[in-house]
DNA sequence: TAAATAGTGTCTGTGAGACACTATTGG
DNA sequence: CCAATAGTGTCTCACAGACACTATTTA
């Protein structure tokens, strides 16, 4: 019923025409990323950061991101920065939780939206960006550029938090260095960490990382990265068996210097 | 190092006092709430809708919310709409998901953070807007008002998408009544209940909804509702009875009226 | 050929799925 | 008193956790 007229008796084609909503005070929105990898022997997981050139946080290094324009999505907006800094497209990419605490951006009123990518092959991608080792412990978090030789760290503790009726355990993070990364990135990051961890075991996200072909050995010292524990080869193989097939080749293990089948993800 | 200078000669200090970000395009942003309780004889699910009396999507239901305002989080925003629209507070309230269509609201460039919350009582909740019935099944979502006597109700379809190496089912629906949802709520609908849903499994949200005491028949109702299979009596009681304790009393079960044990949460 | 890593067989415990049964309650 | 619902006992099966073993490869 669009012809039918509101309070003010205009149509809702009249309406549109005139509303305007110059009277609201309105947010800059942007989208973070943090992509993440694996090094090259598998021994570790790598994040992409860039320093910054401007004021503020001028110097110390934050997550990949930009402002989402009009006329594109906030998914658009994050492809489009990730295809900048690293020319890669088609690569998973996730919306994680939107940050909006008012004075997380020092210049003005900036939300963002912050999303998960996931790559292969992070040392050979050219990027804008610096790779930093990342290492996630039950009480600490490491972030270290062999690049730079910069090291961030925050010590990391559980804080419970009642939401309705239940509790959750949070991880809350606070500064071990002089170093440290801009803006709110390090609880992005955390988010996109517990996410990418809960989400890891349900669904194939290992694919993402591993490359086009990978070893057992391999793809699971992948898995043990994320989860940030050990598991069985015999419990571990029987759960990705139906998920891969054989090429029929030997190939190299990353992680160590023997021969090993070699799989690839199956469909 | 706050004095540093950056490329134009400023330090921290000057460049915040000189930056303005009216040079970019900025979006509204808003948070939408699906709010959902369960009805008096655990029969079914209930959702809290409001009548539009604005342009646009005049006379249609929504989804309440509300502009996020500058000094608030979006979590305050939903929490003040949320008081405003049912006077209820401190219940379970969560971030699902931020709807970035540019074309989402016909008035403005409009993004949505999305809340999901859990009412118990719902139909004792006073409230200016409406409590549907809300009915979803495989391959249809309906949503019925008694009070005026209004039917809205979408065919779902599983498609497939693709996100890097790995593909999703997700729910798409199609309308299939006049009355219809304003805006994209539909979509912010089935998000929430697709994270309800996933979510209901690990914690234990059922209790924001079950009231303060219960009888296992009336609970086990309720996750019926939500997972939308029948659960196996013994089963479902071994699986809730480290959660809960006995008061000591009998009470009816709402979802019959035969005796059965108080129960409550514990911790 | 020895140390290290790839790969396999199998036992166990836990928890969901399933069914059968007894106890209680309301009409 | 009987039909319906509350509540209990227990079997099965799938799967993760755990350990021990054999096969292969590199140094």
């Amino acid at each position: 019923m669009p012809r039918k007229k509101d309070t003010n008796n205009l149509t809702e084609k009249e309406f549109l025409e005139q509303y305007t909503d110059a009277i609201y005070d309105k947010p800059s929105v942007t989208t973070d990323i943090m992509v993440l990898g694996v090094k090259e022997d598998f021994s570790g997981l790598k994040i992409l950061l860039v320093k910054r050139d401007e004021h503020p946080f001028l110097d110390c290094y934050a997550l990949p991101g930009g402002f989402v324009l009009k006329n594109e999505t906030a998914y658009q907006a994050a492809s489009r920065k990730l295809k900048d800094e690293t020319g890669l497209e088609d690569i998973y990419l996730d919306q994680i939780y939107t940050f909006t605490k008012p004075d997380r951006d020092p210049r003005t009123w900036v939300m963002s939206i912050a999303y998960l990518a996931l790559v292969s092959n992070a040392s050979e991608i050219e990027t804008k960006g610096e790779w930093f080792d990342l290492n996630i412990e039950p009480e600490r978090i490491e972030l270290y550029s062999s690049e730079s030789n910069t090291r961030i760290e925050y010590s990391i503790k559980n804080e419970s938090f009642k939401n309705g009726k239940i509790s959750y355990e949070n991880w809350v993070a606070t500064p071990a260095t002089k170093e440290l990364l801009a803006f709110d990135h390090i609880e992005i990051l955390i988010e996109s960490f517990i996410k990418l961890r809960s989400v890891f075991e349900h669904w194939d996200l290992a694919f993402n990382m591993a490359g086009d072909t990978f070893t057992l050995p391999d793809l699971q010292a992948l898995y043990e990265l994320v989860l940030g524990k050990k598991l069985y080869k015999t419990n571990f193989r029987a759960m990705v068996t139906p998920k891969i097939e054989a090429t029929g080749s030997k190939i190299k293990s990353r992680t160590s210097n023997k021969m090993s089948a070699e799989y690839k993800y199956s469909l």
